[in-house]
DNA sequence: ATGTAAGCGAGACGGTACGTCACGTCTTCAC
DNA sequence: GTGAAGACGTGACGTACCGTCTCGCTTACAT
C-alpha cells in the first residue's frame, strides 16, 4: 500500500521543481530529493518522468472552472479574464504554465493532456459565452467562436504569461470593454 | 582567427538543438555534434551554454523590423499581424519563442535578451503605430499604448504559439478589424 | 557495497593496460573501457590513476614469498634464481615491471610502494640468505649483505627484463655456480 | 637550411624532457617548448616524436666506447665497471635507459636502437674481454660469453639504475673481484 | 502471533555531459 | 622558405547527475 503522505510530498515537490527548473531540466531525482523520498518511491508511483508530469498536471489542470452565465457578453468576458488573470498571477503557475505550452509544441503526449485543460477553456469560452451572447443578441449567429478565443484570452495571456507586466485591476474593465468590441467588429466575417 | 565557416555551423546547428530539444534539455555537446565539429570549436568561441545561446539569440534578436507608415491604422495593423505570423509560422522560431519565454521567466539574461528584441516589437506597436493612428485622428489621445500592445499581439501570438492552430490568410482582415475595433474602444481609459 | 566482480575486472583489466602501453600513456578511460565497465566505476573505487595503480600494484607486490631454507648456499640461490626467473617470464610481469621501475625514478610514491616488495626480496635474499650461509660456515662472517644482493638479483634481472634473452633451464645451475663463487670472493671487503 | 642553433637546443630539450617524464609522456609540444621554439621546427626536423627520439638516442648512444686491454681480467672487468657507474651516475641517463628499456619491451623500434648501443657493451665485455681473458689463460677455452655478460653488467646495473642506491669508489674493487670469481666458476658450462 | 509481501532508504551500476587541458596536425601570416 | 602563432579535431581528465537496478530493513496485512 503507497503512503498517501508520500504521493502528497512528491506531489507538492514536483510542482515546485518545475517552476523552479522547467519541464526540461525537471529530474525524477530532484523531485524526490526536493520531497524528502527515495527515487524509488518515485517509480513505484508513475514509472517515469513524463508519466509523473502527466499524471499531476492532469489532475490539477482538470478541476473544472465552471463558467456561470453572468447576465451580459462583457460580464461573461470580465469573468474570463479575470479567472485566467488570478490563475496567472500565481507564480508557480506562472512558470509553469508556458514552460508545458513550449514544451507540448514537442511530446505530443503533454500537448494532449494541455488540450483537455484548454478545451475547458477553449469550449467555455468560445462555445458556451459566445452562444449565450448571440442568444442575447449581442453578437450576430455567424460569429466565429475560433477567433473569438483568440481575442479574449489572447491579449491577456500575452500581458501576464509573455511580457510578464502586472494587470491593475481597474484596467480589467477598460480590456474587457477592448475585448467585446473586437467580439463585436470580428464577426461578420 | 576563427574560421567562419565553423561559426556558422554552429550558429545553424544550435538554432535547430534549440528548437528540437529546448533549451533546458540542450547540450553543447550536441551542437557540436550537429555541427560536426569539436566541442572545443565552441568554447573558443563562447564558453559556456548560455553565452552561446544569448550570443545567437540576441544576434538573430536584433535584426531591425522596420515599420514602415501603411497609411492607415487598419493597415498598420494587419501589417504587424503579417509579420508576426510570417515569423511564429516559421517551425523554428514557433518552437524556439516560446521556449525562450518560458525559460526567461527563470533566468533573467535571458529574459534581458529577449526584452530587447520585445522592446522593438513594443516600441513599434504600442508606440509608433499608436502615435501615428492618434495624429490621424483614428485613435483618442488619451489611448493606453500598454494596453494596445497586448490588444494587437495577444490574440495572433497565442493562436499561432499557444494553441498551435493555423490562421488562414484570409481570417487575417477579419482579425485586423476585431483588433482595431478593440483599440478604439480600449482607448477612453 | 561495491561488486566484486567489478573490482575484479578492473583489476586485471589495470594490469593488461599496464602492461601494453605502459605507466605513462595508460589512462583510466581505458582501463575502464577494457574491463568493459564505466568510468564511474573506477572513480568509485580509487579516485585517481596513480593511486589505482598504486593499489593494485602493492597488492600484488605483497605477497610474501617465503624462501624456505634449501640446505646450502647454492640451492638457496638457485631457489632464488627460479622464482626471479619464472616471474620475470612472465610476459605481463616482464613488461610492466621495468616500466614501473623506471618510473619509479620520477614517482617516489611508486618508488615506495616498489620498495615494499623489492625490500622482501631484498630482506630474503641480503639478509635471511646470507645469514644463513654464514651460519653454515659457507661465507665468512664479514660479507657484505649489500653486495650479495646485487650479485644474486643483479644477472638474472639484467638477462631476462633487460636484454631480454631467456635464460634456459640448464643454465640455472651454471649462473648459480658463478653466483655462489662471486659470493664467496666479494666478502671479504 | 635548417638553423644549427635551433637543431641544437631541441636536442638538449629533448633529454632533460624525456628525463624529467619519460618516454611515454614525453610530447613534442613540451620538448619545443623547453626548447623556446616553435613546434614546427620540430616537425620540420624529424616529423614525429618516435623519429625524433629514435634520431637523437642513436646519435648519442653510437659514441663508440673504446675498451683497452687493461692488462688483465681483473683490471678490464674495473674498466668495465667504472664506465657502467660513471655513465649510470649521470642523473640524465640514470632517468632515461631504464625508461628507454622498458619501452623497448613495446616498440621494436626502440628496441633495436639500443640493440645497436647494448651491442658495444655485449661485443666488448662478452666478446673481447672474455677473448682476451681464455688468451690470457685466465679463462678456459669453452667460458659462455653470454652468462659473462649477464655476469658482470647486471649488478652493477641492478644497483645503480634499478634499487638506485650509490655504488661507492672503494667497492669497485670487492665487486670486480666477486665478477672475477664468477666468471673463472661459471665457465665450466 | 507470526509469516509474508510490499513499501521504503540507500547506494552501486552504466551513461552522458560538463568545462578544461594538452596534444599532433594544419593553415596562415612575418620575416 | 623559415619560424611563430594559433585554430582545428581528438581524447582524456575528474565531477556531477541521472535512470535503472539490487539490496536489506521494517512496516502492515493475512493467516
Amino acid at each position: 500500500v503507497l503512503r498517501g503522505d508520500i504521493t502528497a510530498a512528491l506531489r507538492r515537490a514536483l510542482i515546485e521543481e518545475l517552476a523552479a527548473v522547467g519541464y526540461g531540466r525537471m529530474s525524477v531525482e530532484a523531485v524526490a530529493r526536493r520531497a524528502g523520498v527515495a527515487k524509488t518511491a518515485v517509480y513505484r508511483r508513475w514509472g517515469s518522468k513524463p508519466e509523473m508530469v502527466l499524471a499531476i498536471v492532469a489532475e490539477v489542470a482538470e478541476r473544472k472552472l465552471s463558467l456561470p452565465d453572468a447576465g451580459s457578453l462583457r460580464a461573461d468576458v470580465q469573468v474570463v479574464l479575470r479567472i485566467m488573470a488570478q490563475a496567472l498571477e500565481h507564480p508557480l503557475a506562472a512558470q509553469i504554465i508556458p514552460d508545458l505550452l513550449a514544451e507540448a509544441g514537442r511530446d505530443p503526449k503533454i500537448a494532449e493532456a494541455l488540450q483537455v485543460a484548454l478545451r475547458t477553456a477553449q469550449d467555455e469560452v468560445g462555445g458556451r459565452l459566445i452562444r449565450r451572447a448571440i442568444a442575447r443578441g449581442e453578437l450576430r449567429a455567424d460569429a466565429n467562436p475560433e477567433l473569438a478565443v483568440d481575442l479574449v484570452v489572447g491579449p491577456v495571456y500575452w500581458r501576464l504569461a509573455v511580457s510578464r507586466r502586472p494587470l491593475p485591476p481597474d484596467q480589467v474593465g477598460a480590456l474587457a470593454d477592448a475585448v467585446v468590441a473586437a467580439l463585436v467588429a470580428g464577426a461578420p466575417a
